[in-house]
DNA sequence: TACGGGCATGTTAGTCACTAACATTCTTGA
DNA sequence: TCAAGAATGTTAGTGACTAACATGCCCGTA
């Protein structure tokens, strides 16, 4: 590890040490920059903003890949709902410690889960790439990506404030549900 | 319309007028606030943040309502599906060009999406309530809330990048679209 | 009409996220 | 060992937003 690459790490460790402790607007990027034992310009240059120590999660290649991989006869939200499923079991324990943290500082904090979506919007890009390329209209495919991102999204939110199951629990009820809310008519 | 009516008033028309000319990071409060004739302390006090002065739209209450309104032996998702369809019928005119002007430039920029999202989530708490209320799952309403907003917004976003169609046109047609998602299995 | 109280606004002086420009110190390969 | 080049530091900004306090304006009432 380089010594960039350590000095980003200590910077999030500390971010989100102190975020913890005193809630996010309760501590200056000044004051986690000097936890690090570095200066606020070096803490931007390994981040761009303030939110984006807590939220940097590359998840969206691995997702667009699972969706491309579904059949591509099935309707486009279920494609994405189990290409969701899939992409989850392909990732290695998003469950520790660290990323709950990371979870509850987004959803506890109005500027942060704003920038959650923001993010959600280039998953939602990946996404509607891997279908249209197979055929699914533009539009459709835009509903599809925005439905099971606006799903997934509040019921993230809503495990961060009652964790009353894993995470992995949590996606996969999520998700069907999703697929059992419109079996109805 | 009293002195504060006017003075909110002249700020938004201003604001926006500016922000189209020159982009939303291309105009300072100051800016707008020196056009509509205040000093900047007065912007503050009619809107709490730059970008609210572009989104202040409280369609939230007649959504709950027609939500409610709906046949409680539905399933979630098409219960609210129905009610954003009605709510939509109530409002007064929302193809304006202002309300045009609004959502183009909310589309346009990520600071403002993002509070876009963040306003969803007051109106998925309105929906979340109006369900649970009439024997819905908790759980199964916050996905449904989160899967239409999501699908709604995704949509309003891509309509202000196109434009190939009535704001009415679009929303049906995106409720339409969700609708018939589901009915694959 | 004068006046008094409350509401809308102004002034000033901050804090904090974030940026640009330039200087300094490590680190690494030839 | 000695340059680059990478990583970091320093300084001096800009701009959103806040707090505290001062001033001006509009209203009903005496």
């Amino acid at each position: 590890m380089g010594r960039a690459e350590n000095t980003r790490q200590r910077l999030q460790e500390e971010a989100i040490r102190l975020f913890f402790e005193r809630g996010f607007d309760g501590v200056t990027v000044e004051e986690v920059a000097a936890a690090a034992g570095v200066s606020h310009m070096t803490f931007f240059r390994h981040f761009p903003t303030k939110e984006s120590v807590v939220l940097d999660d590359p998840y969206d290649p691995i997702l667009g890949e699972a969706v491309a991989r579904q059949d591509p006869d099935l309707p486009a939200l279920e494609r994405i709902r189990r290409g969701v499923l899939d992409a989850w079991e392909t990732v290695d324990d998003p469950g520790d410690a660290m990323t709950r943290q990371k979870i509850e500082l987004a959803a506890s904090h109005p500027s942060l889960r704003a920038r959650v979506w923001e993010n959600n919007r280039r998953t939602e890009e990946v996404l509607i790439r891997a279908l249209t390329e197979t055929g699914t209209p533009r539009f459709e495919a835009t509903i599809a990506a925005g439905a099971v991102m606006g799903a997934l999204t509040a019921a993230l939110f809503d495990w961060a404030e009652r964790r009353d199951d894993t995470l992995g629990g949590m996606v996969t009820s999520a998700m069907e549900l999703l697929d059992a809310m419109g079996a109805s008519r």
